[in-house]
DNA sequence: CTCCTTGTGAATATATATTAACAATCATTT
DNA sequence: AAATGATTGTTAATATATATTCACAAGGAG
């Protein structure tokens, strides 16, 4: 019940694209929809939405198709968020800002508690209502509040560092946005955000097209 | 000379990857390396490196290994990072404005041109030496100027729209911020940052941990 | 009763990673 | 100048992960 429980990292890729497009087939007030319409939305082939579904028990039914709003929760209680979420952010840069203002969070019940930063002059500002706290305060912090996860927006040099302390007071979840691969325990789940690395995947395929064209 | 040409993606998303960390190496003073010294670093074993590069022609010398600077520019060209990019910023909002701040842009040579948004407030304000301009003169400005790459950083509720404007003037590579599924020609290349399905990934596997440390 | 679509399994195809092997060849040492 | 040791470039074989395709019984809607 261990290995054949294991679901395909390419499955949960494919789960909050589902999620998406179900909220958007929600807003418009269709409550009904079936593999093959979801199929036509999102790409995939109604079997493989189907399969993937699949794995996690019968949502739908047969000769029917699938609530909306039903296959929408379900959905939701699969990937967690049904659940609310306490965050930090470490670095209140540009990134970090961004992110504490971000609004695509509120979907969900994600709550950005506080940012942490090492200027003096952001130190005390508010995003949001949450404060950016001083970053020497991290530890102090995090031995009172509970925090689910932790989204670090520093300098690479210092993100493996950050990372470190951050699993020494208990973080378990990292949203990495630093420009550098975290030496981990495996313990920590860390998602990776490499602005950069898709910069330059986007440039090869840019080259790409324009040398197709210029021959 | 195309198929087989066709080089894997996952190939070319290691390449950013491997241009890091030459770049790391650089910086410390370390001129000389091996397959086996990257693949110590990256984690990728050292015939994969290997493999990898010779997908683009032979970049070290039989029997001592790879000269760092060489082969990092080498992956640059194999990029094209060697070249200049011309870039705007449609939608000057968090996300927006965190990108044109974003210096990691600055290790190529990525210019921001100019960033483009409806609000009245934010038309005319300036972020490193690019104006906001007003989104409705985005045509305008693509006939004058010639832009590689757009950065679409708008509500999900205009993206398709937007990105269509920019097709029609000639855009051919867009970086996709917003949280939507762009519908594009195929002789337009899109590379989405979909924020909101890496934390919804995220959560799940923060929740597969916890389950598996309470049982 | 008819039609439709799910749930499900199986078989196959494709993409990607892994492993092994080794000749070629360069730097270094002797 | 020759021997040594190291590492690339390269091919091949295999393993794994993922996607695709087909099929069809089961069962609910109408």
């Amino acid at each position: 019940m261990d290995k054949q429980n294991r679901i395909s990292p390419a499955v949960i890729r494919r789960l909050p694209k589902y999620y998406r497009y179900l909220g958007e087939l929600n807003k418009v007030g269709i409550n009904k929809t079936s593999s093959r319409e979801l199929s036509e939305m999102t790409g995939f082939s109604a079997s493989q939405i189907r399969q993937d579904l699949n794995n996690f028990g019968g949502f739908g039914q047969q000769g029917f198709g699938y609530d909306v709003a039903n296959l929408r929760t379900e959905i939701a209680k699969i990937l967690g968020l049904d659940k609310r979420y306490r965050i930090i952010i470490v670095g209140a840069g540009n990134i970090g800002q961004a992110i504490a203002n971000y609004t695509g969070f509120y979907e969900a019940d994600y709550e950005v508690v506080a940012l942490f930063d090492k200027n003096p002059k952001l130190i005390g500002m508010s995003i949001r209502n949450a404060i950016i706290r001083d970053a020497d305060d991290i530890e102090e912090f995090l031995e009172k509040e509970h925090i689910d996860i932790a989204v670090i927006c520093t300098p690479k040099s210092v993100s493996q560092q950050v990372a470190e302390q951050l699993v020494e007071c208990g973080i378990r979840a990292i949203w990495n946005f630093a420009p550098k691969d975290l030496k981990m325990p495996e313990e920590v789940y860390v998602e990776n955000v490499h602005l950069n690395e898709s910069l330059f995947s986007l440039t090869y395929y840019y080259n790409e097209m324009r040398k197709k064209k210029g021959e």
